[in-house]
DNA sequence: CATGAATGAGATTTCATTCAT
DNA sequence: AATGAATGAAATCTCATTCAT
């Protein structure tokens, strides 16, 4: 149990420290000798854990990912009113990216690199599901455009990105007007 | 005159160049031996074209947004109607996404690299100008709504690289449908 | 043990061949890569001891310059008489760069190349702390010129380089009685 | 005529360059292409007149060297005193030290460095022929001692290149004090 | 004469990964 | 289970030199 507890540990710190060496710096810069010095560690032992850095990195990306939807639906009730709901989700999931920004950049890197492997992103994407679920439910009841989930995300979830990236280099500082503004395109984007 | 042309034509061969190796492979993987290799010059000469590797990608970027600028605009003509026209404008973005697969990709890349630097993206934006102008325009008339130009970027452009890259991995094909049922979404999110 | 033992003895292995090397074909011919050859360890090794080649030839220096000033002062007993003791320096100090050709050629290498940084220079001088007393000692005692022990080390000591140097091109070969002349010479300088 | 004076400007330059390349930097900091830049010239030229590196850094030390002597024995008449006429051209080769650092140095960086091959430095030493000569009359008189004129040089001239050197460091400057400090001792090193 | 363009070879340094202990 | 040492391969970049013009 001791054990395994410490096992874990390393485990965490080690994705913690590529967390953070890969916001400053990219992917690229986060060698694994520098991810083992800062979560001290033998470079040896990350393959203990993980077989390459590819998969240090798909990990990571799960790990990320899951804690996102955790913080998405964490107050979430599948049988609410479906614009409420939404804007519940939606302002969780901004809320997530504001607050944790380490997180938040590390996955908009994740968007293009080759070094996530379609599987991986697959495996993210199922996190996802109540919110496609909700989309589903919204579609029934006519109050949400009857379209490809792909494109309702598109233009609902992933400009969330964008905007936490300006808001990263300063030039659109989120206060809690631009989110609700920003909420307010959101929605009108996806209902009918 | 000749050896201006050949000059010229080495600097596109290797801006082609790195274009292609980035797009399989990602930044990291394009390293300049590659980058010379494809362009059949030595090493060396690429420094003749670019101080550095970064001088290479920045340029890149220039250049490549200088390109999408340019078919997003080529038909526009700033007198029209606010609707009409940005509908021309947002079909022929997602067109050129579309046709030019490499260079959107590479765009969608950069945005998340910190190889690219500030003044670079800055200079990238300058681009877009005119349509930054045609939103003024519809806030002045009531159309749109009446927020930061960032948001409208947000929620009307950016979505567009994320239904390319679904697109790329077959998760998402974009026909003529779903280019119009994308555009209405584009323009319900941002229109009063 | 064992291992710190090979430690010691990898960077003995690696100073040595970069004194080694640096000794036909100067410093600029000592590159990396064929020092780690010579020594027998991957390019990649020699980092695993030196931050980089200029750190590496900073510490050969203060190695070679530590050598030096143990050969210089280690039968020097600071209570001799002034003159005797002097000449027993300036006689070991010579026969230090007599037998030891590649470590006196590297010295005077390092003499005027900015690989060398001011403060390994200056942690070079230290080493003859000795010296520069006994000098104090024998201006008090109205033995030696009462000037600046920069002046006094010009004129006795850095000689010797010299008269190394036209030893080795064979040009002036250093037999006991040349030696005698020289340190008669150096004594007839500083002397009062 | 003006055609070759051109040449000779251009030779000029390449030396000039040369020459102050390599007191910021080193010898092997004074590539060829910034050498070629500051004079102003394409890096092609400099192999019309130079064979090669070597053959450039050869030619320059040789150059040096020449205007060294040059101003050492200019106003030196072969039939004066010996201790005056030594005095004479010893200040005159400190004070072109002391007013041409850069050629000072350079010819420091030379002493030691196996890219000025032997040849060069054997006829460099021929411009000291009078000073040899004045050594050895010195000798025939008995006033100085009878050794080596190797030795006498290394004690009363090379150590001029230490105080030089010690000069541009800061660490000790030469004023006029210190440099008949230093002749004198230059003096009691050989005289009899 | 003079050159700008071009380059092959090689410099320093970093990295993901392995292995004996 | 854990490691520190070690590394081959490769990255970015520089350089002395050449050659077509």
């Amino acid at each position: 149990m001791a054990q395994l507890q410490k096992s874990i540990d390393k485990r965490t710190a080690l994705l913690k420290a590529t967390l953070s060496l890969v916001n400053n710096g990219g992917i690229q810069s986060a060698s694994m000798a520098k991810v083992a010095k800062i979560a001290n560690v033998s470079p040896a032992t990350i393959y203990l854990f993980f077989e390459s850095k590819q998969e240090l990195l798909n990990q990571l990306y799960l790990d990320v990912k899951g804690s996102f939807a955790e913080a998405a639906f964490r107050d979430y009730q599948s049988n609410g009113e479906v614009k409420k709901s939404f804007e519940k989700i939606w302002i969780a999931m901004a809320a997530f990216k504001l607050e944790n920004k380490e997180e938040a950049s590390f996955l908009s890197q994740c968007d293009n690199t080759p070094m996530i492997d379609e599987e991986t992103r697959q495996q993210g994407l199922k996190y996802l599901t109540p919110l496609f679920d909700l989309w589903s439910k919204g579609i029934k009841e006519g109050i949400i455009k009857d379209i490809s989930p792909y494109l309702l995300y598109a233009f609902s979830i992933y400009p969330i990105a964008f905007l936490m990236n300006m808001d990263n280099r300063s030039l659109c500082p989120l206060g809690e007007n631009v989110i609700n503004e920003a909420f307010q395109m959101a929605w009108d984007s996806i209902r009918v």
